[in-house]
DNA sequence: CAGTCAAGACTACACGCGTAATCCAAAGGA
DNA sequence: TCCTTTGGATTACGCGTGTAGTCTTGACTG
């Protein structure tokens, strides 16, 4: 599985989301469970996945009439790609500085500090 | 000092890093600041710049016959508003899913790692 | 005083994106 | 068999962005 390199829109997430969730899917199955949360018109969704087909992020395989979508880019792939671009344009590349700022800037409750401090105490576990 | 709250670009953001490393500046001494490290037409400098005082992530003052240009959006602003986006795209508004992220698959040194630890340990300190 | 130059203002243009509407072909019903 | 329906393919269109080019106006130069 060669990693998808291509950057999705905003809006191509969300269809994205639902794919991640479960798949593979009909397009009136995607169009379904986006309309739940939203009001976008079915129109929309299926300019949305034939995008996403378009960049190689979705794969369609024909089920009789109609096409079953499933991703090929994960979710993790474009947290990835996403956190990466973030760290670069805005953080220049250094972990630290993004953390330090999400430290004084965002509020972090109890327990997300607790489980930073468990990330970190099993990724030290890790090293050693 | 009302926060500023426009979206700016990503060119648009390397325009702004130089008023953030120093400021008031000329237009020529922005140009020449990000010419040293890209080879950016002049043109495309000042058009940025514009765009920015149209968004208001910039002040000029007049200074005789040309301006002098400040940052109104301040760097750490910025910084939030990006590091929030990522987070309500991405992660779905929650901080420990991100910073979970980052430490499986972002390759984080061992002084990342340290200064997590003290980073956390101060926020904890200021807590109790 | 007329011409030139420089800084900023205004205009341009292609591409991606959000947001659809229209066109087409195959399947199913009358 | 012809019409309708439905999924998909193609086309549309305004806005932001990257990337400049042209126009204007005031200042300086000869």
């Amino acid at each position: 599985m060669p990693p998808i390199n291509v950057p999705i829109s905003e809006a191509e997430s969300r269809v994205m989301e639902v794919l991640w969730q479960q798949a593979p899917l009909a397009s009136e199955q995607i169009v379904a469970a986006i309309q739940q949360h939203s009001d976008w018109h079915e129109k929309t969704i299926r300019t949305l996945l034939n995008r996403l087909l378009g960049k190689g992020a979705v794969e369609a395989t024909r089920d009789g009439r109609r096409y079953l979508y499933a991703p090929l880019l994960s979710r993790a792939q474009w947290q990835s790609q996403e956190s990466h671009s973030l760290l670069d344009r805005v953080f220049g590349g250094r972990v630290a500085p993004l953390l330090a700022h999400f430290s004084q800037h965002e509020k972090l409750s109890a327990k997300d500090i607790a489980e930073l401090r468990k990330l970190i105490d099993a990724i030290e576990q890790k090293e050693r």
